[in-house]
DNA sequence: AGTAAAAATAATAATAGTTACTGTTTTATA
DNA sequence: TATAAAACAGTAACTATTATTATTTTTACT
């Protein structure tokens, strides 16, 4: 098996993903990691971007709107989407805990989590609509 | 403003999409439509697949995992997603009537659907695993 | 039916987002 | 410190999707 060996920049892009709350693609932690490492490459951080995402400790978010994002806050909680301007934000409507297990009453996998989006118009949108 | 035209390709993409249940992606579709029209081209499937979507007849379903899958089946259900092999499947879980309600509630723009995606691993990707 | 304007098309080029490759550097172990 | 494995930077390649353009189809009006 792969072991999986410290890097910095791994450390670095699990803590800017921790520090910021807005969601970032690839490319906004990319710049974000940047002035910290001037010479950390876009690979580097799309390869510990899904690293994160495999071990568990980060969210990937995809929802139909420009890149994915992605958000290392893996309390429960939902996402509103922009169908306007495509922005993405924390919905603190609390999940039912037990809605995995619902599902998997219907399921003939095994489910271990959900992802739920809310799409509709922003606030910010909605204002500029009534113009 | 810009009117709608009928065209018998936007037709055949919209009852390709009513026929089957396999949430196809955008090339699967333009596969099957070349059946019938042979020389039908994929930006022409991109494009009426996104304005019907955008009229509302048709479900955009993006989730992690592969190109984006299409979804002619307008009724409130959710989705399983294997995250081994990517596979998408109906998951036949009465969804909450209320929750855009629900959410309304802690949310300053206006939401209008949702979309539930539960993540696992699929029952044939687990008999394989077992081996 | 014939015609003109608008919309849609096929074919293709271009773009965006992401992954793969390669030679070098870093990390962990002995 | 020497070695092997993993990660890196830089770059090329790839996949999914959108944009462009000259031609065809649709529709509304004679």
């Amino acid at each position: 098996m792969k072991t999986l060996k410290y890097s910095r920049q791994r450390e670095s892009i699990k803590t800017c993903l921790m520090e910021r709350h807005d969601h970032p693609t690839a490319d906004n932690v990319y710049l974000s990691i940047r002035e910290e490492y001037p010479n950390i490459s876009l690979g580097t951080v799309y390869r510990n971007l899904n690293l994160l995402v495999e071990l568990g400790e980060v969210r990937k978010l995809s929802f139909g709107y420009g890149p994915d994002r992605f958000d290392a806050d893996l309390s429960l909680h939902y996402h509103f989407v922009c169908r306007e301007c495509g922005c993405i934000s924390d919905l603190p409507l609390e999940p039912s805990a037990q809605l995995n297990e619902k599902a998997q009453c219907c399921c003939q996998g095994h489910i271990d989590n959900h992802l739920t989006y809310f799409y509709g118009v922003c606030q910010d949108c909605l204002k500029k609509n009534s113009h």
